[in-house]
DNA sequence: GGTCCCATGTAAGGTGTTACATGATTCT
DNA sequence: AGAATCATGTAACACCTTACATGGGACC
């Protein structure tokens, strides 16, 4: 019974509460929900089936009116088990792939003048999600105070995450802004050099 | 002519020197490389004949003395255009699946002493890494000084990397140290909580 | 009349990993 | 004697993405 991490992603919603398929995909995407990657629909249900294979989860039909049926699915105790057991234990180290940095590896090809505009772009995605972020931490915080490092319900677990969420784009902003003022001086350097020379 | 990520990771290797398949394994694996991700060298020799194909490497075999002989791949006119082209192009937002991020959303069904040692084994990982990145920026800045924001070569590419993994391991690390502490408040009150119930 | 939301799935294709195949040299 | 390094590749499999299929209701 070998189950993926997206398997695992989806236990750690159904331990919440029960969700359909699509349920699942839209918790998914909120902007609260970074770390699960976007999931496409197609791959939620086929790893739900499995799930159910396997027994960590269980399904019924829910009959809705003016809308199609849906099939609602709830952690099992073995599923229960099995994630309990997944939490603790240890993580391998993640490596990423990632477009924008081996982009900033190259950019001794490329002219600062071009590359601005790519990089204003790119920080102007991160913060709105800090933003996103910052709000969400912060009805937290307004609504458990000091105590929810203290819960022991699933908000404790989304404080944990966007504490992250936060603390992550805070330091990629911080570094966009870094090499966007770099570029700056490379650009201004380099217009001298053309109108002095 | 559609070329994946891995095609550019090893244009943006062979725009600064040649090198065989077994080479580019090599640069990728290296500590400060890490946003190549672990590419695996059986992926690496498909895509490199891909480029080949297309035009963007040529290649020519070298015979060498009690070694295989090995096939060394160069950057040809079109490829290194095709780079400068990608280099400023714009790049959709990386989102990608954490065990660790899932892991701590669903550490509400954890017990915290369990989850300790889990938690501090991660953070000794991190800050290897850290040490790592620090050492070879260190290096970088002892080279070049403060010219380095400014050079036209190789190791501006080199510095914005490292750059951005310092920093990176720094956030992850203090996130993990904040996680820890709290983590050990957790276990604290349960373990009062057991002997003076 | 067109698009979005609700809702579940299949099929095809692309990407990435692990295992296999081969074999000499160097290090422990 | 065994493991690691050098060196290139193929084959099988796992995972993920995109497109397709279906269809009612709500909104603009």
């Amino acid at each position: 019974m070998y189950i993926p991490t997206l398997g695992y992603a989806i236990l750690s919603l159904l331990a919440r509460t029960p969700l359909s398929g699509y349920d699942i995909a839209r918790e998914m995407k909120r902007p609260t929900s970074f770390f699960f990657g976007h999931a496409q629909i197609s791959q939620i249900y086929p790893e739900l089936s499995r799930l159910e294979e396997y027994e960590l989860v269980t399904s019924i039909i829910i009959e809705q009116q003016g809308k199609p049926d849906k099939k609602v699915y709830t952690i099992s105790p073995t599923g229960l088990q099995e994630i309990q057991r997944w939490v603790v234990s240890p993580t391998p180290l993640l490596e990423v792939r990632s477009d924008f940095l081996i982009k900033a590896h190259s950019l001794w090809l490329a002219d600062a003048e071009e590359a601005l505009p790519h990089f204003r772009e790119h920080a102007r995605y991160h913060q709105e999600h800090l933003v996103a972020y910052e709000a969400n931490l912060a009805e937290m915080e307004e609504r458990w105070g000091a105590n929810i490092a203290l819960l022991h319900t699933q908000e404790f677990g989304d404080y944990l995450t966007v504490k992250r969420g936060v603390s992550y784009e805070q330091e990629y902003l911080s570094w966009l802004e870094w090499a966007i003022a770099i570029l700056e001086a490379r650009a201004k350097r380099q217009c001298e050099g053309d109108t002095s020379g």
